[in-house]
Formats: structure tokens, sequence, C-alpha cells
RNA sequence: GGAGACGUCGCCAAGUGGUAAGGCCGUGGUCUGCAAAACCGCUAUCGACAGUUCGAAUCUGUCCGUCUCCUCCA
């Protein structure tokens, strides 16, 4: 039975869908004016990985994952960098989908961006003023937080402390200080970033668009909704705000945030600066050890990023690679009962909320276990559950420089002539290379270090 | 000030009542011409104190330490 921790409740519950055998999932996906960094990375990996477990457990999965292409920072850097807004967050959403795919993202079902959906934005946001929740003032439009008595359900806190603990500048239109935008009327020199609406000029908030969205793609409700940590406020806590005011019906079942990745013990993110973008850390470290350095760890607590870290879990994911390369010589011994036992014990992992640490766990479990029998069942199984966690095997770019192939050959040829001194002077030469020699019955394997 | 999370081996990290998974590092050995890889071993009583219990890393309380949210943020 699949438990999965909700935010809502804070508790994990037990998963059942709203349809039988189909799980509709919503992801906040990034706002794009820069490149994405490896805090961005772990949410999608997280994601990823639930929804691949959903998969591998029989469930049809719906999963859709929006851009925030109209925006603030967006509209700032493009100034900037003295281009359109719309043709930056293009790019950078391409320069996304570029760093996704070496960390094995799956694409989603849909990436719907807010630039696309402005009718269905603009006809929410009327809804809502005709229900009474929301009100314009001089072309902007907000949405009045006392109105909605639910508000702050996810989050865990009431309207009266976070009255208490107010520090941003007080807005004269706002009938009360948590009232949040809903529509922005353009402001000078925001021409390119405009659409026309009831309200004048302008573009949406940050919240409405995944109302919006979500609701065209997924439905009033949805199974599961997720995003990071620093997501649960203000923004779900809007969005559901939004969306309930509407249709009285719960926005998402199952409220799923993943936890930060941190730099020093501090929480990186793009304002603090202390960030690695997913592109430096990738330059010269394998993809995969990265996706396995956020797997190692449960989805919901904090990872601090070294570059220390990232190269330890290396070491741990070329013992995973060497493993399946393995050449099975040996008839299958283990028992079908004993493949059946793993299986349990993975689901069993995987099924207490996505304990992917555990899962990974039992991964070298099974290695050890294969390295030792050589035994085809386990190396099917070990597949397995890797391509359940999304890890490739694979080992990307393996291109071996001439250079260091000829002296491995010269290597082999003084090896075989019991030459050691000149054996051992080859195989230095290698290293110098920045490859790494290993010996076999039938010859030898490079790897680079 | 309000809300919440965390503190487990040198490092990273599972485990939420029945006696400490896994990874990295270190170390002894087997194998090897020597290495490497692999294999066989070794390495923790769970921040502190008090309590509940037959029994606690796991529950309660206090304290110490770290972090997050309350403002854009995955």
């Amino acid at each position: 039975m699949l438990k999965v921790y909700n935010t809502l409740s804070k508790e994990k519950e037990e998963f059942h869908p709203q349809i039988e055998g189909l799980v509709k999932m919503y992801v906040c996906g990034v706002t794009v004016y820069d490149f994405c960094h490896i805090g961005h990375a772990r949410a999608y990996v997280v994601f990823d990985v639930i929804r691949r477990y959903l998969r591998y457990k029989g469930y049809k999965v719906t999963y859709v994952q929006n851009f925030t292409d109209v925006d603030d920072k967006i509209i700032k850097r493009a100034a900037e960098k003295g281009i359109l807004p719309l043709d930056l967050s293009k790019a950078m959403i391409a320069e996304y989908f570029t760093d996704m795919e070496r960390l094995n993202i799956a694409l989603a079902d849909s990436y719907p961006k807010v630039s696309e959906h402005m009718e269905q934005i603009i006809s929410f946001i009327e809804e809502l003023i005709a229900k009474g929740y929301a009100y314009v003032v001089k072309g902007d439009v907000y949405f009045e937080v006392r109105k909605f008595k639910e508000y702050g359900r996810l989050s865990k806190r009431n309207i009266e402390d976070m009255q208490a603990g107010v520090r941003i500048e007080v807005n004269q239109d706002k009938r009360d200080s948590l009232d949040f935008s809903l529509w922005k009327s353009a402001k000078l020199n925001e021409e390119n970033v405009s659409w026309d609406s009831p309200w004048g000029k302008g573009r949406p908030g940050w919240h409405i668009e995944c109302s919006a969205m979500s609701k065209e793609y997924l439905g009033e409700t949805f199974d599961i909704h997720g995003g990071g940590h620093d997501l649960i406020f203000p923004h779900h806590e809007n969005e559901i705000a939004q969306s309930e005011a509407l249709s009285r019906n719960p926005m998402a079942k199952y409220w799923v945030h993943n936890g930060f990745v941190k730099t020093n013990k501090e929480k990186m993110s793009k304002s603090l600066g202390n960030y690695f973008t997913v592109r430096d850390v990738l330059k010269d470290n394998e993809p995969m050890a990265l996706r396995l350095l956020f797997l190692m760890t449960h989805y919901r607590a904090p990872i601090n990023y070294s570059i220390e870290e990232i190269k330890e879990t290396k070491v741990a994911y070329d013992k995973i690679c060497k493993a399946l390369n393995i050449k099975h010589v040996a008839e299958s011994t283990v028992p079908e009962m004993k493949i059946a036992a793993y299986r349990q014990q993975f689901q069993d992992a995987m099924d207490d909320d996505f304990n992917t640490a555990k899962a990974v766990a039992l991964v070298f479990n099974i290695v050890h276990a294969l390295n030792k029998s050589q035994d085809k069942k386990l190396s099917d199984l070990l597949q397995e559950f890797v391509a359940v966690l999304g890890i490739t095997t694979q080992v990307s770019e393996q291109v071996i420089p001439e250079e260091v192939e000829t002296l491995a050959k010269e290597r082999l040829e003084a090896k075989n002539s019991k030459n050691w001194a000149l054996s051992d002077e080859l195989r230095e030469k290698i290293n110098d290379c920045g490859y790494q020699i290993e010996d076999r019955k039938d010859g030898y394997t490079l790897k680079k270090i």
C-alpha cells in the first residue's frame, strides 16, 4: 500500500487517486529568467521518480508542469539584456530542457505557459470577481483573502499571526495587506508583456496561472500537487484560495513538497546568489552522480550540497555500473522466491512515502550479491530498480583518447612479456592522462578518473 | 515576534517502541607480477539532561545547537 506524506494533513496517507488507475499530477515549474540551479534539479528529479514509481505500480500518470514565462524578474532581466521578455523566457525554457534531459527527467505530458493561457486566466479572475472573492482597483485585481475562510490551512497559520509579522510594504490600494494580486496593470515600458483584459492592459499575478492552468489540463480536482518546500506559502496557499473559492472542491488531494538543496547549510537560492547551476555542476560531474546524490536522501529532508559530496557519489554510481557490466557466465541459481523478496523490499521502501534512500540501499545490497554470484536474474532485477529510479547506467561518452588506448595496448604487451618495469611506467602515463587501467582476465578496462 | 523542521559512525544518510540499512573514507586480509576492481573482515547506542515503559535513537518535558517559512524563490 503506497503511503504519501500530505502537507495538508501533515501525515502519511494511503494513496488513492480520484480515478482508479489514473494519477493526475501538477508540479510547479520554474520561472524562466535564468539557468536552473541544482535546487530546481532536485525538485524535478524527485517528481520524476514519483511519476516513474507510480507507473511501475501500474498507474497511468498524467503529469503537467508549467513554465512561468511572464513575471517581474523576467521583465527586469530582459531589460538588462536589452531583449524582449518573451524571448528571454523562450531561451531559458530551451536551456531547462537541455539540463533536465541530462538528468534523465522524462518529459511531462504538457508544459503550459502563462503567455499562452491568458484567456483561461482572465476568465478565472472574472469568475472570482463575480463571486465576490476579488476586487478591482485602478486596473489591478486583488484576491480578498479574508473572504476565503480556510485560508492558511495548508501552511498551518492563521490570518492574525500573519498580520502580526507583516513586513511587506503596505500597498494603499489593497483592502488588506494579505490580499494578493490576480492581475497587475501594465506599467511604463511593459507594452511587450501586456495583454488586454476587462481591467485594461496588464499581466497575471504569480499564483493565478497555476489555478487556471491546472484546471484547464487536469480539472477542478487532481491527485498530486507538487513543488519545492518554499512554495507552500504563499504560492500554494494562494492557489488553494483561488481554486477552491470558485469550485468549492479540493484543488488537489495530496500536496507533496520536496526539501531544499543547501550550501554551507543555507538554502540555495537565486536571491542569495549562493547557487550552483545544473550546467556548472555537470560540466565536470556525471549527471547520474547528481541524480543518485539526490535519491540517497529522502525527498523531504534538506540536502547540503558540496563538491566533495558529488565526487563521492560518483564512486558509488560507478559501483552500480560496474556490477551491471558483469558478463554472466553462470546459469542463474538465485531462486524466484529470493527475487520476489527483493522486489517486495523495494516496493515496501518506495511505498513508504517514496523512500528512495532505502530503495538505493537495497540497490547496493543487490550490487553486492550480483558481484558475488554474477547471476543474470539479479542483474535484471538491478536493472529494473535502477530504471524506476531513473538512473541510467550506460556511462555517457566514454570515448577513450587514442593515445591512452595506445598506451594501454603497449602496457598489455609489456605485461605479457613480463616487463613489469615498463608495464608500471605505462600505467603511470595512463594515470597522468586522467585514466585508470584495470586488468581483467581477457585484457583490461579503461576508466576516466 | 509567529509557524515549523532537524541534530544517528570521520563525512553523507535510512531507521519513529524490541535492541542501529546503505554510500564515501580509513583499516586488516584474499586475489594480483605489483596495483586497481571484486570478495572476506573491522570501525556508532543514536545532541544533553530528566521522565513514561518490561523495553526508546524512536513517546513526553526541559535545555543546547542548526535550519526553513512568514518577502520573489524548486
